[in-house]
RNA sequence: UCCUCGGUAGCUCAAUCGGCAGAGCGGGUGGCUGUUAACCACUAGGUUGUAGGUUCGAGUCCUACCCGAGGAGCCA
């Protein structure tokens, strides 16, 4: 039996007899030798065919092949330059599974509209597996970060009684006789098993009604979230540019061959190091105006702020100090000048925008109240939220980072939806 | 939701002033002993998004609708 091995193993099978199980990506012809690209999802590699008379079998399996028809190829791993890769498979043996027909993304180019049509077929090319593959590496570097912090994981519920900050933005759907929404947050279920668990993380999807379309959107999207009892705005500053810096190293030294496939210049990313720039928003908001665009102090940024405010510094940025009327309504009012909150954005290099969001927590029991009565929230919803500010209230912080605008900004890739496997976006939710 | 642009072969696009519907890729057939989105020759392939209208004549002009792309607001 020929041992069945994967592509990105082939460097320690020199000279070996092996068996890949695959799909074929693209087929080549020169007089009596024939080339066979296949890939198993792990790699591409190129399969060699030569036969002494044009007739032999494996030559009649060749011209029966068409692009991703599934075969079994067995043969000598060969060294060879020529080869793309560096390795190719001397084919002794050719087991043809199932012949495709016409399979639509063909070696050349195609419009947008018709790639997500076919997303599920798109997945199998070679950019769009690189990114996934990076995507797999990005949240396993997350977890092990968090993990090895002694972080307690907290899976928060994605069926919730209410708004997280607004009622807005939810998906509204039907439990049992009752209206339920999906979650847009883990943060307020966080808030209380940090209170039991010391510093935790959820890790899930979540949803936002919003009818938003633009390349750094997505309708369902997934956020890492920790939440820090004890923790001050400070510490949360930190944790964030610690968490962003294991990320990028992780990835650079892990998906390097998948970065070289997407074209992405690694040196920005390598440049990168702590602590990030700081700026207060009234600082912001002066450096924004500065540099031509209008904007008053009171107002968030938008797309063309957040842009300008990543040019001017060569590295992530920390944002802090917001004006409370901007933020929800859980954020800590800064002592010192009550009108702003001690919140945080991390801002991406390179114009990705926002990829952190968070802040600390206001713990006195009062002021909590009059801020929900303040933002009109149901009162008899937020009981048990309240109910941690009354048994043993801490100072807590804690924020949420996108997996997929991170993911956007490591692979320095155009849209946010070739970042999940299958993106849910303004009205689209096939395949 | 608003603004801008677009819809022609399976795919990506072209078609001058309103005047014969075209090419590359993919498919099929044949050729080539190291190809790199291989190449060369031949070949099949069309209700021009839908419905009206103007005109001797509409892919092209007008109206409405449908679908898509890019951007804005909001956000991670």
């Amino acid at each position: 039996m020929t041992k069945w091995i994967y592509i990105e193993d082939i460097a320690s099978y020199e000279d070996q007899d092996v068996e890949i199980r695959g799909w074929l990506y693209n087929k080549r012809s020169c007089g009596k030798i024939r080339f066979l690209l296949v890939r198993d999802g792990t790699g591409i590699i190129q399969a060699t065919l030569f036969t002494p008379e044009k007739e032999g079998l494996l030559f009649q399996k060749y011209d029966q092949l068409t692009q991703e028809s599934s075969l079994i190829v067995r043969g000598k791993v060969k060294k060879d330059n020529r080869a793309p890769g560096g390795y190719e498979l001397e084919v002794q043996n050719l087991d043809i599974i199932q012949i495709a027909q016409d399979y639509p993304i063909t070696p050349k180019e195609h419009s947008t509209s018709f790639l997500m049509e076919h997303r599920h077929l798109w997945l199998r090319s070679q950019k769009q597996n690189a990114i996934l593959q990076i995507r797999a590496t990005l949240i396993n570097a997350i977890r092990n970060f968090f993990d090895d912090r002694g972080f307690r994981l907290m899976d928060t519920p994605i069926l919730t009684p209410s708004a997280c900050e607004g009622t807005t933005t939810l998906f509204e759907t039907q439990y049992f006789d009752q209206k339920a929404y999906l979650s847009q947050s883990g943060q307020l279920y966080n808030e209380a098993t940090a209170m039991a668990f010391g510093k935790v993380y959820c890790f899930g999807p979540t949803f936002r009604a919003e009818r938003s379309k633009t390349r750094r959107h997505l309708i369902e999207f997934w956020m890492v979230e920790p939440e820090i009892a004890y923790a001050v705005l400070e510490d949360i500053i930190e944790l964030s540019e610690d968490l962003l810096l294991f990320i990028i190293e992780r990835v650079l030294e892990k998906r390097k061959n998948e970065l070289d496939i997407l074209e992405r210049d690694t040196a920005p990313l390598e440049k990168i190091r702590k602590p990030f720039p700081r700026v207060k928003y009234d600082e912001a908001v002066k450096r924004i105006k500065e540099k031509g665009l209008d904007i008053k102090w009171g107002e968030d940024f938008g797309a063309p702020h957040e842009t300008c405010l990543s040019d001017i510094f060569d590295s992530p940025v920390c944002v802090t100090h917001f004006p409370a009327k901007i933020k929800a309504f859980y954020m800590q009012p800064d002592e010192k000048k009550p009108e702003v909150v001690l919140g945080l954005d991390v801002l991406a290099s390179e114009g990705y925008g926002e990829l952190i969001g968070g802040g600390q927590r206001i713990h006195d029991p009062n002021l909590i109240q009059q801020k929900i009565k303040e933002h009109n929230l149901p009162r008899e919803a937020y009981e048990w939220y309240i109910d941690l500010r009354k048994y043993g209230s801490v100072p807590h912080s804690g924020f949420g980072l996108g997996i997929e605008r991170t993911l956007a900004w490591l692979c320095k890739i155009s849209h946010i939806r070739q970042t999940i496997p299958f993106p849910r976006l303004l009205y689209k939710i096939y395949p």
